[in-house]
DNA sequence: TCATTAATAGATAGTGGACTCTATTATCCA
DNA sequence: TGGATAATAGAGTCCACTATCTATTAATGA
């Protein structure tokens, strides 16, 4: 449903969220940040720069911004950018001509897809970061800092949620 | 969230479902009548007998018959068999120690996923047969024949649903 | 006991996604 | 103008998933 790609794109764009109106940040910066690495990141970066997701700006005290305001970005259009998120099922994937409907097999699968496709649509960026709750997206609130990270633990290791 | 084994073993084992009380069916037929490469479905049959959901009987007019009713046998437990289906998130991707819970980014995908989840675990195989749809799984309602598909058709063609 | 049918098991090969590396281009600042 | 910073671009590597092939074992029936 969400590739790698996917989950990484997210992190990325909700870390930038955070730190909205500020400088742009760079790419290492943002795989720190993330635990995303970095040579891959900086494929999705570029991939959602392309897609006008981001705002790419070269040179000295450059790096990546938001292109719009994180409550007109939906998590679905970032996971789209990448190729990735929930995808429908068109046809019969058996191809039989008298399936002009989905059998009920696969009408199951797709409407669970839709349910999460809608889902993924109507929740934006913004609202990730605007709910009550204390435990904040790439954020330990025992430090409270934004890049205040366990860098060098691997990302399937244990603890935290 | 289904990757191609898992949907192979569904289709096999709906197939079986729909033949209740018959025979066993040999590989080459439900590969012939799901449209799976034959060589790869008996790795999956293998599979699902191993997980008690099949029973294989070797020899002449042996095969692969369903273990139980298909009314006791989930879609999600088909599934999991072949190491598919939705996968939950237990915990923090990122190993930040402080998320005790997951944020909100990993809660909104991991809902979803839960969500879907619970949907395949409270539909049986039975289930996908006894709509009153007229379109039939794996089966070509201009015929109403079993294994009467279009065979030859690779599974990415058009036409059908 | 023998021939036939069909599952079992494991080695092998192909493919695509995940990830890396390196050279290049653009921007900033002194 | 030159050096430092940082994005861009694309080729290349690695591995898990997908799929194939072959030899073996087991069951059936004559």
């Amino acid at each position: 449903m969400i590739n790698q790609a996917g989950e990484y794109a997210l992190r990325a764009v909700v870390h930038l969220a955070r730190r909205d109106g500020l400088q742009p940040d760079s790419a290492s910066d943002i795989a720190a940040a993330t635990k995303v690495p970095q040579a891959y990141l900086q494929k999705i970066l570029r991939t959602l720069t392309k897609q006008n997701i981001l705002i790419a700006q070269r040179g000295m005290g450059g790096g990546f911004k938001l292109a719009k305001l994180s409550s007109a970005i939906s998590v679905l259009e970032v996971l789209k950018a990448c190729d990735s998120g929930p995808s429908r099922i068109e046809r019969c994937p058996l191809g039989i001509a008298g399936h002009t409907q989905l059998c009920s097999l696969h009408r199951l699968i797709d409407q669970q897809t839709a349910s999460v496709e809608s889902t993924f649509a109507t929740t934006s960026i913004a609202d990730l970061i605007d709910n009550q709750d204390h435990i904040h997206p790439l954020c330990d609130p025992n430090t409270g800092s934004l890049a205040q990270v366990n860098l060098g633990v691997p990302n399937t290791s244990n603890g935290g949620g």
